[in-house]
RNA sequence: GCUCAGAUGGUGGAACUGGUAGACACGCAGGACUUAAAAUCCUGUUCCCGUAAACGGAGUGCGGGUUCGAUUCCCGCUCUGAGUACCA
């Protein structure tokens, strides 16, 4: 029979499902291998051609993994709790689990079309009860624990309360709120619960913050800061404004330097690690206090003076060796000393800049960044080194949320500071003797520095322990390190998520008992907020703790769920545990994770984040998750156009334009279904069919064909560019898709979708299962003993793909198969030796085809998955003689073979002497040959 | 602005440690088979000059450099894509 792939796919998807072919043993002498794809949101489009890239990719390596003997964990599941199914549960009623359902069973048939090996026993769903009791009860931990600075990890609260009973406060180096008690023992145990409760939940890795959210009053609900542009929310562009509300935060700024540290150690690209450093956003350097000159003279307003306790104005800087040449102090304009600082006749100028400020956006902030604003306070501080008398200003390049709010002004080194003083005439001390400052700042660390006291002399790294030193036996100043991460949001106002199992009494949160979990989402009448404002939760009637309490009505954010999915896998229907022990020390981590680098700074980080702290508690091994990480790149749409011909009154006719003629008319563009275009050539019939209305188009063609403009663009439904998977498996197959898909280019990169080139790949399939067949389709294989030129084809291809999978290069092995094919076709090779072995090189990428095949030779169904990967043997690729390129000073110009026997200098002579190098000569002498064995001859004349 | 990645035929891309640039495929052109189409097969296909061919010249974004030899290494620049944004 020739190449029937439907049915053939057909056949062995059914087999591997019924027969669980993909599913790992627990425990085995087998080394483990791990490989997982981040699992995907269903969403109700189904999937385009580019969502299985990467699903394709790690399929591959899975298959090629269990050829090498590992056992494979490969599971797939589904991140289910979204916005998307909330937003139409708000438009149309349906409960969000409805459309969820719906849309997993979309993706479940999709996935299953293209042969993918997942172990689908071990499917999760986040939005699922038996999941998100396990993400509560994580939650839960994070609510007992907090983070102990002297240990470097997470420990229980109820040591952290053991502590307060026996000492008090004293000897307590937490990662804490800013504004946490100091007591005694004596004081702590005189506390009622309430005030511990609130004293503990400073301290809680999860904890309750007042924190300014996108409030969309329109929408009724709280965005995400990716969900507002300029002000506006993205989805329908109503008004959204900044609001303050107490919500749930995880403290994953304890775990900064370990988040930091952790990139060293995994094998992750480095686009993505970099992303991550700069999010967490280390900066080393000091804080140093100025004292506030003559503060008795701002009287302005009495309780201002009382309300400010300080004297004292905190910067943090990075060069605190350059503080001799600090020329005045900038203050954010919402730095809370401005007013106390303010003097009478400053008032106006200052109100003035602040009211200003305020009204700008963030977006005219950005704008207006190379136009120098600011204003005078009236105030003078003293540098702490050299006594030096120094203006205070305020302006809004320096953010109230980094740092302390607010800098030293060194113009001679820092370019803003430098533009702020000339524009302000403030003086610019040069500091470093080699300085060039004639025109801008230059922020040298080179050379001695200059004007600087007790520096003068030093270089960068001395000078900077020298002033750090001085300023701590000052008190005036300590190192410091500074990041500019944040404690994470950990609420929602939304009812698509995890509820937190959290209730409150008395104003004070208390965690719902264990075995209470999970806390099941409630029903309710509307997915909208209530009148009031509260999240949609609180529409739930009779929805109390015990009958009694409040619950928590924000729900969970989309990254709680994904934090930590990967450990379900593991042991993904254990009702006791979220996975048990002996699972998690035998799977231990991912060893490749395949996915989209968008989630750089979210799910990667917070996954991260959470280990970390699973490992703290005992419960996990590994400190990183993900082992090695790839990025696959994003594919994107391939528009192509039609253009309509406008007729002389400026309308549209029924006539289109070919692509390359439209210069000489007047047209209007239109997208084109791109499944009616081939090679940007559109198909007139079904142009015609494609709607009613161009059932009668006419049109200009050239060379007879009508050829479309091309553009790239996202893929969308609105382009018609999208490329559904479902039509390329029914016209080609599914392992078409999978070579052709690989064979697009490099997995990292990017590139448009161009279906053009999946003939190629078809009839690469085609002639490979020609190699097993007769003229008249009947399967015909020799048992005779293969050539040297057949064994040479094998291993070479088996050596190839090796080492093309090993480094993700799935490209270049189709490339590499399409080879062998070619050469093995022209032996007229039908022999079992190779082709066995070709199948089972081939079933990673190919797995129909090949195990039809594999069970044609006369094994057992079932058994390819499990076959031992060919074993490479050089010597079938050695060679007697080489063709060496001659090259003429460096130009190429003509072969000779030559017996690899001999060695350099008998090569030069055989070389030197061959009749065609000769010509070359010309008679004259070489100055030189350079001969490279078994590559090149370069002859020097 | 900063950081990172990239730029190779008509197209997607290959060349892994400096050693025959353009593998493999698409497209295109010509041919075979066929009443015809599809399918299949064969030949050619970087550009320029010449052209039956041999042969000659240029050539991996641009300009330099190192080297017997550079797509690959170094310096400077241009463009494209991604991330980030007054972070002190």
């Amino acid at each position: 029979m020739d190449y029937q792939f439907a049915a053939i796919e057909k056949k062995w998807q059914r087999f591997w499902a019924d027969h669980q072919t993909f599913k790992p043993e627990d425990s085995t002498a087998k080394p483990k291998y791990y490989v997982l794809d981040m699992f995907p949101y269903p969403s109700g489009a189904g999937l385009h051609v580019g969502h299985p890239l990467g699903y394709i990719a790690s399929d591959i390596f899975a298959r090629y993994k269990r050829l090498k003997g590992f056992n494979v964990l490969h599971p797939m599941g589904y991140d289910s709790f979204g916005l998307p199914a909330e937003q139409y549960a708000i438009q149309t009623g349906q409960h969000p689990a409805i459309t969820t359902e719906a849309n997993i069973a979309t993706y479940r048939r999709q996935l299953d079309q293209i042969g993918f090996s997942f172990d689908w026993s071990r499917e999760v769903r986040t939005s699922s009860p038996d999941f998100y009791k396990w993400t509560q009860w994580i939650f839960m931990q994070l609510f007992n624990s907090w983070y102990n600075k002297d240990a470097d990890r997470a420990e229980s609260i109820d040591k952290l309360i053991k502590h307060f009973e026996q000492h008090g406060s004293t000897g307590i180096n937490a990662v804490c709120d800013e504004e946490v008690s100091t007591f005694t023992a004596d004081e702590w145990r005189a506390l009622d619960d309430r005030a511990k409760q609130t004293e503990l939940l400073k301290y809680r890795l999860t904890y309750l913050r007042e924190s300014t959210v996108n409030w969309c009053a329109a929408l009724g609900t709280v965005l995400a800061n990716d969900e507002v542009k300029d002000g506006f929310s993205e989805r329908g562009g109503y008004p959204v404004e900044q609001k303050k509300m107490m919500q749930w935060s995880m403290r994953i700024t304890a775990y900064a330097e370990r988040l930091l540290q952790g990139l060293d150690t995994i094998d992750w690209p480095e686009p993505l690690k970099e992303m991550q450093r700069n999010w967490i956003g280390k900066s080393v350097g000091a804080l140093v206090r100025f004292r506030i000159s003559d503060f008795q003279f701002r009287n302005s307003d009495k309780s201002e003076i009382e309300n400010s306790k300080s004297e004292i104005i905190e910067v943090f800087t990075t060069r605190v060796d350059t503080i001799f040449g600090t020329t005045f102090l900038v203050l954010a304009p919402e730095h809370e000393l401005v007013t106390s600082l303010t003097t009478p006749e400053q008032k106006v100028d200052i109100k003035a800049y602040i009211a200003q400020a305020k009204k700008k956006s963030e977006l005219e902030r950005m704008a207006d960044a190379k136009t120098v604003s600011g204003a005078f306070t009236g105030s003078y501080a003293i540098n702490p080194v050299n006594g030096e008398k120094i203006e205070i200003w305020i302006a809004d390049y320096v953010l109230a949320g980094y740092g302390t709010g607010a800098v030293m002004g060194v113009p001679s080194g820092d370019q803003r500071d430098y533009l702020f003083a000339k524009h302000y005439s403030l003086p610019i001390i040069p500091i470093i003797d080699i300085q060039k400052i004639e025109t801008e700042a230059d922020p040298t660390k080179e050379g001695r520095y200059i004007n600087s006291g007790f520096i003068n002399g030093l270089a960068y790294k001395e000078a900077t322990s020298t002033v750090i030193a001085k300023l701590e036996e000052m008190g005036a100043g300590k190192a410091k390190v500074n990041f500019r991460m944040r404690d994470a949001i950990f609420g929602r106002q939304r009812y698509w998520g995890e509820p937190v199992p959290v209730y409150f009494k008395d104003g004070l949160p208390y965690l719902i008992d264990e075995k209470d979990l999970p806390l099941v989402l409630p029903e309710v009448d509307k997915y909208l907020p209530t009148e009031s404002g509260e999240p949609p939760l609180a529409r739930a009637s009779n929805w109390k703790y015990k009958g009694t309490e409040a619950y928590e009505h924000s729900t969970m954010p989309g990254w709680a769920g994904s934090s930590w999915y990967w450990y379900r896998y593991m042991d993904a229907h254990n009702d006791n545990e979220f996975a048990s022990k002996k699972a998690i020390e035998y799977w231990k981590d991912v060893d490749l994770y395949i996915g989209g680098s968008e989630h750089a700074t979210g799910h990667l980080l917070y996954s991260r984040f959470w280990n970390k702290f699973l490992k703290d508690i005992g419960l996990v091994i590994e400190e990183e998750p993900f082992k090695k990480l790839i990025n696959q790149g994003h594919i994107q749409g391939r528009s192509n156009f039609v253009y309509r011909l406008i007729d002389s009154e400026g309308r549209g006719t029924n006539t289109f334009v070919s692509h390359g003629l439209i210069k000489q008319y007047k047209t209007s563009e239109l997208h084109v279904d791109v499944n009616i275009v081939e090679n940007d050539i559109v198909d007139i019939n079904k142009f015609k069919q494609w709607r009613p209305e161009y059932a009668d188009a006419e049109f200009i063609l050239e060379g007879g064909k009508y050829i479309c403009g091309v553009e790239i663009e996202k893929m969308s439904k609105s382009k018609f560019n999208v490329v559904n998977p479902d039509d390329l498996i029914a016209r080609y197959g599914a392992d078409t898709l999978r070579m052709y898909e690989m064979f697009l280019g490099p997995l990292e990169q990017s590139k448009p979708w161009n279906t053009n080139g999946i003939e190629g790949v078809f009839k690469f399939l085609r002639k490979f299962w020609r190699l097993f067949h007769d003229d008249v389709w009947n399967f015909n294989i020799s048992n005779e003993e293969p050539t040297k030129a057949e064994l040479k084809s094998l291993h070479k291809i088996i050596h190839k793909v090796e080492e093309d999978v090993e480094r993700f290069s799935f490209n270049t092995s189709v490339s590499s198969f399409m080879i062998a094919v070619n050469e093995l076709t022209d032996l007229k090779c039908n022999k079992r030796a190779i082709l066995q072995d070709l199948v089972i090189i081939l079933s990673p990428y190919a797995p129909h085809i090949s195990e039809e095949l594999w069970v044609l030779l006369g094994n057992k169904p079932g058994t390819l998955s499990y076959a031992p990967y060919p074993k490479f043997n050089p010597a079938y690729l050695i060679e007697d003689e080489f063709a060496y390129p001659i090259s003429i000073n460096g130009k190429t110009k003509t072969n000779v073979s030559i017996p690899l026997s001999l060695d350099l200098k008998e090569t030069e002579d055989f070389v030197l002497a061959h009749a065609d190098v000769q010509k070359y000569l010309d008679g004259k002498a070489p100055k030189k040959v350079i001969v490279v064995k078994g590559r090149i001859v370069n002859i020097v004349l």
